[in-house]
DNA sequence: CTAATAGTCAAGGAATTACTTGACTATTGA
DNA sequence: TCAATAGTCAAGTAATTCCTTGACTATTAG
């Protein structure tokens, strides 16, 4: 899931198209409207969003409305923000220990001392 | 750069080695040694994931070390949380036009109902 | 010195990606 | 009804991706 999300994301393209249907829900049409690209390229580019998880289609007569389906967009944002999380607290962690100037634990559990 | 970003999360192996990553720095036989695959395959990986800005190297004799940089993180999220933000603005205006029984001023700078 | 370790480089192959073209099927406005 | 519109489908192509093999270059331990 997460891998397609994150190839989908990985074509200017289809940020763009994302870009675009932050504004609201557009058809094919429109969304291929800006490209230098045949319409059958952009159907293709959706269907690929589509599969990530990163939008949602209806088709209503002839014309395919496209939309954001917040989902695939959080998933891969909560992915990224773990990581950083968890990389900023092994930052903070090393800042610690270069603060502190005796460090009597050797990281893994220590045996306290007994009795010598 | 988004493009690089986006692309070197896209697969599996390459995000298990940013997990990894989160732990600390790592050489890349390290980072190596929990995967089906040649040393060489992972020198690649950790060459794309350079590309990209996800992570920093630096060769000490004869080992490559490894370790996260934030700022293509940073920057992936960043792109992401802006996307949501956007919609989730889309959606609230939305939901304030089907709220508002009679809305008198079509979308933009609403004059606000002075007087009344 | 010698061997093992850590990594690099280049070539190649199978699979996937981002398109195109051309033929085709609904749907809709006149 | 007829033609334009909106999209779909299948095939094909050039480029890219993920991985392998094999040969090679440091570096370090004994």
């Amino acid at each position: 899931m997460l891998d397609h999300a994150f190839q989908a994301l990985s074509d200017p393209t289809r940020r763009a198209v994302l870009e675009r249907l932050c504004a609201g829900p557009a058809s094919v049409s429109e969304l291929a409207e800006p490209f230098a690209m045949t319409l059958a390229a952009v159907v293709q580019h959706v269907q690929v969003l589509e599969a990530a998880g990163l939008v949602r289609t209806q088709k209503i007569g002839r014309v395919r409305t496209v939309q954001i389906d917040p989902a695939g967009l959080r998933a891969a944002e909560a992915w990224l923000s773990a990581r950083r999380i968890l990389w900023e607290q092994h930052l903070d962690r090393l800042g610690d220990l270069l603060a502190e100037p005796s460090p009597p634990s050797p990281t893994p559990a220590s045996p306290p001392t007994e009795k010598e």
